[in-house]
DNA sequence: GTTATTATTGATAATAGTTATCGTTCTTGG
DNA sequence: CCAAGAACGATAACTATTATCAATAATAAC
Protein backbone atom coordinates (compact mmCIF):
# COMPACT_ATOMS: atom_id res chain seq x y z
CA UNK A 1 0.00 0.00 0.00
CA UNK A 2 1.87 3.39 -1.44
CA UNK A 3 1.82 6.23 0.84
CA UNK A 4 1.03 9.77 -1.30
CA UNK A 5 3.55 11.47 0.46
CA UNK A 6 2.91 15.59 -0.83
CA UNK A 7 6.12 14.67 -3.00
CA UNK A 8 4.76 11.66 -4.52
CA UNK A 9 1.14 13.36 -5.22
CA UNK A 10 3.56 16.13 -6.44
CA UNK A 11 5.05 13.79 -9.22
CA UNK A 12 1.96 11.96 -9.73
CA UNK A 13 0.09 14.97 -10.62
CA UNK A 14 2.14 16.38 -12.97
CA UNK A 15 2.19 13.18 -14.50
CA UNK A 16 -1.32 12.75 -14.72
CA UNK A 17 -2.12 16.37 -16.43
CA UNK A 18 0.33 15.73 -19.34
CA UNK A 19 1.02 12.73 -22.00
CA UNK A 20 4.68 13.35 -21.74
CA UNK A 21 6.75 10.46 -21.18
CA UNK A 22 8.56 11.73 -18.69
CA UNK A 23 12.06 10.74 -17.68
CA UNK A 24 13.25 11.39 -14.01
CA UNK A 25 15.65 14.79 -15.01
CA UNK A 26 12.91 16.44 -17.05
CA UNK A 27 10.65 15.66 -14.63
CA UNK A 28 12.57 17.25 -11.52
CA UNK A 29 12.94 20.28 -13.83
CA UNK A 30 9.47 20.65 -14.57
CA UNK A 31 8.48 20.15 -10.71
CA UNK A 32 10.97 22.80 -9.93
CA UNK A 33 9.28 25.17 -12.22
CA UNK A 34 6.00 24.29 -10.88
CA UNK A 35 7.41 25.65 -7.45
CA UNK A 36 8.03 22.07 -5.97
CA UNK A 37 11.78 21.28 -5.07
CA UNK A 38 11.83 17.71 -4.61
CA UNK A 39 15.41 16.00 -4.49
CA UNK A 40 16.42 14.00 -7.34
CA UNK A 41 16.73 10.96 -4.68
CA UNK A 42 12.87 11.45 -4.01
CA UNK A 43 11.60 11.63 -7.46
CA UNK A 44 13.46 8.31 -8.67
CA UNK A 45 12.13 6.72 -5.48
CA UNK A 46 8.69 8.34 -6.31
CA UNK A 47 8.71 7.14 -9.61
CA UNK A 48 9.56 3.41 -8.65
CA UNK A 49 6.88 3.54 -5.50
CA UNK A 50 4.92 5.16 -8.16
CA UNK A 51 5.42 2.40 -10.97
CA UNK A 52 4.80 -0.91 -8.61
CA UNK A 53 1.66 0.84 -7.02
CA UNK A 54 0.59 0.60 -10.59
CA UNK A 55 -0.36 4.45 -10.74
CA UNK A 56 1.86 4.90 -13.46
CA UNK A 57 3.68 3.12 -16.33
CA UNK A 58 7.23 2.81 -17.14
CA UNK A 59 8.98 2.23 -20.32
CA UNK A 60 12.52 1.98 -21.35
CA UNK A 61 13.91 4.04 -24.24
CA UNK A 62 17.33 4.38 -25.02
CA UNK A 63 19.37 4.44 -21.64
CA UNK A 64 16.58 6.20 -19.76
CA UNK A 65 13.42 5.15 -18.39
CA UNK A 66 10.31 7.16 -19.36
CA UNK A 67 6.99 7.70 -17.37
CA UNK A 68 3.78 8.05 -18.58
CA UNK A 69 0.05 7.95 -16.80
CA UNK A 70 -1.13 4.60 -16.61
CA UNK A 71 -4.97 5.85 -16.55
CA UNK A 72 -4.88 5.16 -20.66
CA UNK A 73 -5.27 1.97 -22.37
CA UNK A 74 -2.49 0.38 -23.25
CA UNK A 75 -0.79 1.05 -26.16
CA UNK A 76 2.45 1.36 -27.94
CA UNK A 77 4.69 3.65 -29.47
CA UNK A 78 6.20 6.02 -32.77
CA UNK A 79 9.56 7.11 -31.65
CA UNK A 80 10.69 10.17 -34.07
CA UNK A 81 14.10 10.11 -34.33
CA UNK A 82 14.67 13.53 -35.62
CA UNK A 83 12.57 15.50 -32.85
CA UNK A 84 12.11 12.84 -30.28
CA UNK A 85 8.18 13.33 -30.32
CA UNK A 86 6.29 10.31 -29.43
CA UNK A 87 3.19 9.01 -30.84
CA UNK A 88 0.96 6.17 -29.45
CA UNK A 89 -1.03 3.41 -31.21
CA UNK A 90 -2.71 0.09 -30.64
CA UNK A 91 -3.28 -3.09 -32.66
CA UNK A 92 -5.57 -5.48 -31.66
CA UNK A 93 -3.92 -7.42 -34.44
CA UNK A 94 -0.72 -7.12 -33.42
CA UNK A 95 -1.68 -8.22 -29.75
CA UNK A 96 -3.55 -10.84 -30.74
CA UNK A 97 -0.58 -12.20 -32.76
CA UNK A 98 1.94 -11.88 -30.09
CA UNK A 99 -0.15 -13.82 -27.84
CA UNK A 100 -0.33 -16.49 -30.35
CA UNK A 101 3.60 -16.49 -30.71
CA UNK A 102 4.20 -16.49 -27.35
CA UNK A 103 1.89 -19.55 -26.55
CA UNK A 104 3.70 -21.38 -29.76
CA UNK A 105 6.42 -20.90 -28.09
CA UNK A 106 5.12 -21.84 -24.26
CA UNK A 107 5.80 -18.38 -22.46
CA UNK A 108 3.91 -17.12 -20.34
CA UNK A 109 3.46 -13.51 -21.78
CA UNK A 110 3.27 -11.07 -19.18
CA UNK A 111 4.31 -7.63 -21.32
CA UNK A 112 5.60 -6.28 -24.22
CA UNK A 113 6.85 -3.65 -25.57
CA UNK A 114 6.78 -2.60 -29.63
CA UNK A 115 8.91 0.42 -30.64
CA UNK A 116 8.41 1.60 -34.10
CA UNK A 117 11.23 3.48 -35.50
CA UNK A 118 11.28 6.43 -38.00
CA UNK A 119 10.26 9.93 -38.96
CA UNK A 120 7.37 11.62 -38.07
CA UNK A 121 4.84 13.79 -40.33
CA UNK A 122 6.18 16.68 -39.11
CA UNK A 123 9.74 16.07 -39.78
CA UNK A 124 9.37 14.80 -43.04
CA UNK A 125 7.62 17.82 -43.95
CA UNK A 126 10.25 20.02 -43.24
CA UNK A 127 12.64 17.91 -44.54
CA UNK A 128 11.11 18.36 -47.72
CA UNK A 129 11.20 22.01 -47.64
CA UNK A 130 14.64 22.13 -46.61
CA UNK A 131 15.98 20.44 -49.44
CA UNK A 132 15.10 23.04 -51.85
CA UNK A 133 18.32 25.02 -50.72
CA UNK B 1 34.68 1.40 -45.69
CA UNK B 2 35.14 -0.20 -42.19
CA UNK B 3 38.89 -1.82 -41.36
CA UNK B 4 38.78 -5.13 -39.99
CA UNK B 5 42.14 -4.83 -37.63
CA UNK B 6 42.96 -7.83 -35.68
CA UNK B 7 40.88 -6.80 -32.21
CA UNK B 8 37.92 -6.07 -34.98
CA UNK B 9 38.19 -9.41 -36.81
CA UNK B 10 38.04 -11.19 -33.54
CA UNK B 11 34.69 -9.19 -31.97
CA UNK B 12 33.32 -10.21 -35.19
CA UNK B 13 34.25 -13.81 -34.98
CA UNK B 14 33.46 -13.96 -31.61
CA UNK B 15 29.74 -12.56 -32.50
CA UNK B 16 29.12 -14.38 -35.32
CA UNK B 17 30.31 -18.20 -34.10
CA UNK B 18 27.29 -17.96 -31.50
CA UNK B 19 23.43 -17.14 -31.05
CA UNK B 20 24.27 -14.84 -27.98
CA UNK B 21 23.24 -11.24 -27.95
CA UNK B 22 26.15 -9.74 -26.30
CA UNK B 23 26.83 -6.88 -24.38
CA UNK B 24 30.32 -5.49 -23.98
CA UNK B 25 31.50 -6.19 -21.22
CA UNK B 26 30.14 -10.06 -21.47
CA UNK B 27 31.79 -10.06 -24.84
CA UNK B 28 35.58 -8.39 -23.35
CA UNK B 29 35.33 -11.40 -20.85
CA UNK B 30 34.64 -13.96 -23.63
CA UNK B 31 37.61 -12.87 -25.67
CA UNK B 32 39.73 -12.78 -22.74
CA UNK B 33 39.11 -15.84 -22.11
CA UNK B 34 39.65 -16.93 -25.39
CA UNK B 35 43.24 -15.30 -25.03
CA UNK B 36 42.66 -11.82 -26.91
CA UNK B 37 43.44 -8.95 -24.21
CA UNK B 38 40.79 -6.42 -25.97
CA UNK B 39 41.05 -2.80 -23.94
CA UNK B 40 37.36 -2.09 -23.21
CA UNK B 41 37.45 1.20 -25.30
CA UNK B 42 38.46 -0.50 -28.05
CA UNK B 43 35.52 -3.24 -27.60
CA UNK B 44 33.15 -0.49 -27.28
CA UNK B 45 34.76 1.03 -30.52
CA UNK B 46 34.63 -1.91 -32.02
CA UNK B 47 31.07 -2.55 -31.38
CA UNK B 48 29.63 0.79 -33.12
CA UNK B 49 31.87 0.95 -35.86
CA UNK B 50 30.82 -2.82 -36.69
CA UNK B 51 27.20 -2.10 -36.22
CA UNK B 52 27.99 0.78 -38.76
CA UNK B 53 29.03 -1.33 -41.16
CA UNK B 54 26.04 -3.64 -40.58
CA UNK B 55 28.60 -6.41 -40.02
CA UNK B 56 26.24 -6.72 -36.96
CA UNK B 57 22.49 -5.92 -35.24
CA UNK B 58 22.44 -4.01 -31.82
CA UNK B 59 18.92 -3.67 -29.33
CA UNK B 60 18.65 -2.12 -26.44
CA UNK B 61 17.41 -4.18 -23.78
CA UNK B 62 16.80 -2.89 -20.17
CA UNK B 63 19.67 -0.49 -19.44
CA UNK B 64 22.13 -2.47 -22.01
CA UNK B 65 22.94 -2.37 -25.54
CA UNK B 66 23.21 -5.81 -26.87
CA UNK B 67 24.77 -7.29 -30.26
CA UNK B 68 23.96 -9.93 -32.54
CA UNK B 69 25.17 -11.58 -35.66
CA UNK B 70 23.68 -9.73 -39.05
CA UNK B 71 23.79 -12.31 -40.95
CA UNK B 72 20.65 -14.12 -40.05
CA UNK B 73 17.08 -12.74 -41.15
CA UNK B 74 15.25 -9.88 -38.85
CA UNK B 75 13.25 -11.51 -35.97
CA UNK B 76 11.93 -9.94 -32.63
CA UNK B 77 12.21 -11.19 -29.35
CA UNK B 78 10.74 -13.33 -26.38
CA UNK B 79 12.81 -12.11 -23.37
CA UNK B 80 12.57 -14.56 -19.88
CA UNK B 81 12.60 -12.70 -16.65
CA UNK B 82 13.37 -15.20 -14.92
CA UNK B 83 16.08 -16.67 -16.74
CA UNK B 84 17.35 -14.07 -18.52
CA UNK B 85 17.19 -16.46 -21.79
CA UNK B 86 16.17 -14.52 -25.45
CA UNK B 87 14.31 -16.74 -27.72
CA UNK B 88 14.31 -15.30 -31.28
CA UNK B 89 10.69 -15.35 -33.29
CA UNK B 90 9.31 -14.27 -36.64
CA UNK B 91 5.62 -13.05 -37.57
CA UNK B 92 4.75 -11.81 -40.80
CA UNK B 93 1.68 -10.64 -40.09
CA UNK B 94 2.72 -8.32 -37.16
CA UNK B 95 5.51 -6.93 -39.81
CA UNK B 96 3.03 -6.36 -41.68
CA UNK B 97 0.43 -4.59 -39.40
CA UNK B 98 3.50 -2.64 -38.16
CA UNK B 99 4.20 -0.87 -41.99
CA UNK B 100 0.16 -0.40 -42.04
CA UNK B 101 0.40 1.22 -38.57
CA UNK B 102 3.42 3.73 -39.69
CA UNK B 103 1.34 4.26 -43.15
CA UNK B 104 -1.66 5.32 -41.24
CA UNK B 105 -0.14 7.77 -39.37
CA UNK B 106 2.29 9.20 -42.25
CA UNK B 107 5.23 7.86 -40.18
CA UNK B 108 8.09 6.89 -42.13
CA UNK B 109 9.12 3.48 -40.39
CA UNK B 110 12.58 2.63 -40.62
CA UNK B 111 13.21 0.47 -38.01
CA UNK B 112 11.64 -1.58 -34.95
CA UNK B 113 11.93 -3.10 -31.84
CA UNK B 114 9.51 -5.95 -30.63
CA UNK B 115 10.12 -7.37 -27.30
CA UNK B 116 8.02 -10.03 -25.29
CA UNK B 117 8.55 -10.36 -21.92
CA UNK B 118 7.42 -13.05 -19.67
CA UNK B 119 8.47 -16.45 -18.34
CA UNK B 120 10.03 -19.14 -21.16
CA UNK B 121 8.91 -22.68 -21.28
CA UNK B 122 11.79 -23.99 -18.85
CA UNK B 123 11.65 -21.54 -15.86
CA UNK B 124 8.26 -22.28 -15.99
CA UNK B 125 8.83 -26.16 -15.75
CA UNK B 126 11.35 -25.15 -13.08
CA UNK B 127 9.26 -23.46 -11.19
CA UNK B 128 5.97 -26.40 -10.81
CA UNK B 129 8.64 -28.58 -9.67
CA UNK B 130 9.90 -26.23 -6.97
CA UNK B 131 6.18 -25.66 -5.66
CA UNK B 132 5.93 -28.71 -4.30
CA UNK B 133 7.99 -27.58 -1.02
C1' DG C 1 0.18 13.95 24.55
C1' DT C 2 4.64 12.62 25.13
C1' DT C 3 7.74 8.93 23.62
C1' DA C 4 9.26 5.15 20.75
C1' DT C 5 9.09 3.24 16.13
C1' DT C 6 9.10 3.42 11.43
C1' DA C 7 9.06 5.57 6.93
C1' DT C 8 10.50 9.22 3.94
C1' DT C 9 13.41 12.85 2.51
C1' DG C 10 17.54 15.23 0.58
C1' DA C 11 22.42 15.67 0.03
C1' DT C 12 25.73 13.21 -1.69
C1' DA C 13 28.67 9.05 -2.46
C1' DA C 14 28.79 5.15 -5.19
C1' DT C 15 27.86 2.24 -9.14
C1' DA C 16 27.05 0.72 -14.05
C1' DG C 17 27.32 1.50 -18.72
C1' DT C 18 29.34 4.17 -22.02
C1' DT C 19 32.03 7.89 -24.34
C1' DA C 20 36.00 11.22 -24.54
C1' DT C 21 40.89 12.22 -24.10
C1' DC C 22 45.48 11.55 -25.12
C1' DG C 23 49.85 9.64 -25.73
C1' DT C 24 51.53 5.45 -28.09
C1' DT C 25 51.45 2.07 -31.72
C1' DC C 26 50.15 0.35 -36.15
C1' DT C 27 49.15 0.99 -41.33
C1' DT C 28 49.82 2.62 -45.61
C1' DG C 29 50.83 5.37 -49.64
C1' DG C 30 54.66 8.09 -51.46
C1' DC D 1 62.24 4.49 -45.03
C1' DC D 2 58.89 8.03 -43.51
C1' DA D 3 55.17 11.12 -42.79
C1' DA D 4 50.00 11.19 -42.03
C1' DG D 5 46.22 9.20 -40.55
C1' DA D 6 43.75 5.45 -38.13
C1' DA D 7 43.27 2.55 -34.30
C1' DC D 8 44.62 1.12 -29.67
C1' DG D 9 44.73 1.01 -24.50
C1' DA D 10 44.67 3.18 -20.08
C1' DT D 11 42.02 5.95 -17.78
C1' DA D 12 39.30 10.19 -16.93
C1' DA D 13 34.81 11.84 -17.61
C1' DC D 14 30.03 11.56 -18.18
C1' DT D 15 25.05 10.00 -17.68
C1' DA D 16 21.54 7.51 -15.56
C1' DT D 17 20.48 5.38 -11.53
C1' DT D 18 20.90 3.35 -6.82
C1' DA D 19 22.86 3.20 -2.04
C1' DT D 20 24.08 5.51 2.28
C1' DC D 21 23.03 8.10 6.13
C1' DA D 22 21.77 11.76 9.04
C1' DA D 23 17.67 14.66 9.61
C1' DT D 24 12.82 15.02 9.50
C1' DA D 25 8.05 13.58 9.32
C1' DA D 26 4.40 10.37 10.13
C1' DT D 27 2.46 6.64 12.95
C1' DA D 28 1.92 3.77 16.78
C1' DA D 29 2.42 2.70 21.92
C1' DC D 30 1.91 3.74 26.13
MN1 LIG E 1 2.61 6.25 -24.27
MN1 LIG F 1 18.22 -12.03 -31.81
ZN1 LIG G 1 9.69 14.22 -35.66
ZN1 LIG H 1 13.78 -18.57 -18.41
Amino acid sequence: MIKLTAQRQAILDMINQSNQHWDAEILARALSDAGHSIGIATIYRGLTALEQAGLIQAMHLGDKKRYERSDKAHHDHLVCGSCGSIEEFFDEQIEQRQRHVASQYHFQMNGHQLLIFGICQQCLKLSVKGEQS
